[in-house]
DNA sequence: TTGTAAGCGTTATCAG
DNA sequence: CTGATAACGCTTACAA
């Protein structure tokens, strides 16, 4: 409630001095009259305005992170990543929940623009056909003229620093794991349709030499849907791949709820080794999110990034 | 990038009127200098300050939410009902994650209160003997003071409407059931020490008649590790009951890794309803998270709150 | 209907 | 070392 000048008022100094001392400027300033200000601030609980600094100084301490479903483990993983470099440096980041290519992912990347934040984090992918696609290229193109950091996190269609691993490889290593298993016949479960991270993991599977896929998504209801027509077919595959972890899992449990043996019958496996692919012992492959939620924060803390390229892994369990 | 006084220049019209058109003001504005701004802006590629507009009217469209852990589904259930709610009427929902009773809690607090956050709504409960629980109540009263709406959505130690369910009543409504189901020797394994919630669930199950209880936690590896020291005893108990759900899932893993037959051999149940229990069958108590965050971003919206206690239901699935 | 001007709480540039 | 004072970009009485 106490601003700057009621500090000044309340301490007999200027409010330029005040504001030296309560922001630790390099400027000098006298002991005695370091101590009479902060003591009047301790007095009148002083709290800065940091609507007012970042006015001023036009960047504010704000990290926005734009995540297509906050429930995900995918992207809360990554928003961790970002809170983990962040935390500590006076950076607040916020995260902010939206369908991705969607009217709220626009209205997401103007309220962080209109704040001044100081970093804007994509966390998901762009997707083909996006309308709104050319409003989120110039707003992201506004708020880097604005001084603030944008970085992408998987292929995005505007022009800004991307840190990811490779979809492609990932999908191909683990199809490749499967087949040489022993598995012949296995069948991909493809994400979201129009996502670029389904494409590209379409694209390795295909590439492994996958032949059979189906329709799916990205969320555990849509592993259910997906083995439910599976199930219905006159035969089913010696495997299948998910295109992420919650649909293998959701594969997993309705296959699972009908009698059928996994790994024993059919092996499953996905893809991003996220939390709940431990529960389950899920066979997936293990991506950076974690560590490009770091860089995120760490590029826009250093104030300009650079595209990376990140490592992953097989993560072996009991379902293949 | 462009500002008021540059739309003001560019349209030949003051700026008090360009700020007319340009929020939509209840202000009479003639058709003709209207469409001159509106081009003016457009051609400009205008885009509000938030942050100036924030400081002169005292309050910005922020909304914080302060969780324990954003990959704890309990949180981003309650994160997804705020935003949901918030979302379309331009507010912004970030979402600080800070393990409870930590200083990372306090520092976000005063972020959010230096931001002038429209609203900030604690989702994780308090913990006794907490170092940092004054400091926070002073903040607290100092962002309502500013007009920051306060909502607490489990119990806290400072002053602000609290939008909760029973927790007490539900781990007792549990521990009913499974007793009920002829288990005579249940145990329960607790919550994180400390933690008013922990304490809450631990007093519904000795309330049940529950009587056996071991340390634990929130997280899965909590779970695992009391399972462990379970599996050590001579005999295990006919029902475990975890104070949540991802501890639950723990318990549920390392014991069938061990070969023991879930709910043949013994029964396991949590609490929360969170998605993972979906995942395994999980028997459980289902609280109104979303709702409670649906509420709770309400209420910010209405500028005031008050106290609510929402109902729950028991989940009853495949291991009891 | 339009414009003027006084802030909002800081920071930063100059002079003392 | 300290203090005026001009921004920062916007909202809002109060005038015209």
């Amino acid at each position: 409630m106490a601003s700057l000048s009621d500090i000044s008022r309340h301490a007999g100094v200027s409010i330029a001095t005040c504001s030296r001392v309560l922001n630790g400027s390099a400027h000098p300033v006298s002991e005695a009259t370091r101590t009479r200000v902060l003591q009047a601030a301790e007095e009148l609980g002083y709290a800065p305005s940091a609507l007012a600094r970042a006015l001023v100084t036009r960047s504010s301490r704000i990290i926005g992170v734009i995540v297509g479903d906050i429930v995900d483990p995918y992207f809360a993983e990554i928003a961790r990543g970002v809170e983990a470099a962040a935390a500590g440096l006076g950076y607040l980041t916020m995260v902010c929940s939206a369908e991705l290519g969607s009217e709220a992912e626009l209205g997401h990347l103007h309220q962080l623009r209109d704040y001044h934040a100081a970093g804007i984090v994509f966390a998901g992918s762009g997707r083909a056909g996006d309308p709104s696609a050319p409003d989120v290229a110039v707003a992201v193109r506004e708020a880097r003229e604005r001084g603030t950091v944008v970085v992408a996190l998987a292929q995005r269609d505007f022009d800004a620093p991307a840190i990811v691993f490779d979809n492609e490889a990932a999908a191909h290593d683990i199809t490749a794991y499967v087949k040489g298993l022993g598995h012949e016949r296995v069948t991909f479960v493809e994400g979201p349709a129009g996502l670029h991270t389904s494409a590209q993991r379409l694209a390795g599977f295909t590439r492994a030499g996958g032949i059979d896929s189906i329709p799916g998504g990205f969320a555990y209801e849509d592993g259910i849907e997906a083995a439910s027509r599976l199930l219905e077919r006159d035969a089913l595959p010696q495997a299948l791949i998910a295109a992420n972890d919650e649909a293998a899992i959701g594969l997993l449990t309705r296959l699972r709820d009908a009698g059928v043996d996994v790994p024993g019958d059919v092996a499953v496996a996905g893809i991003d080794d996220t939390r709940p692919a431990h529960f389950v012992g899920l066979t997936t492959v293990s991506v950076p999110l974690h560590e490009m939620g770091r860089r995120a924060a760490q590029a826009v803390l250093d104030q300009q990034a650079e595209d990376v390229l990140l490592p992953h892994a097989l993560a072996i369990r009991t379902t293949t």
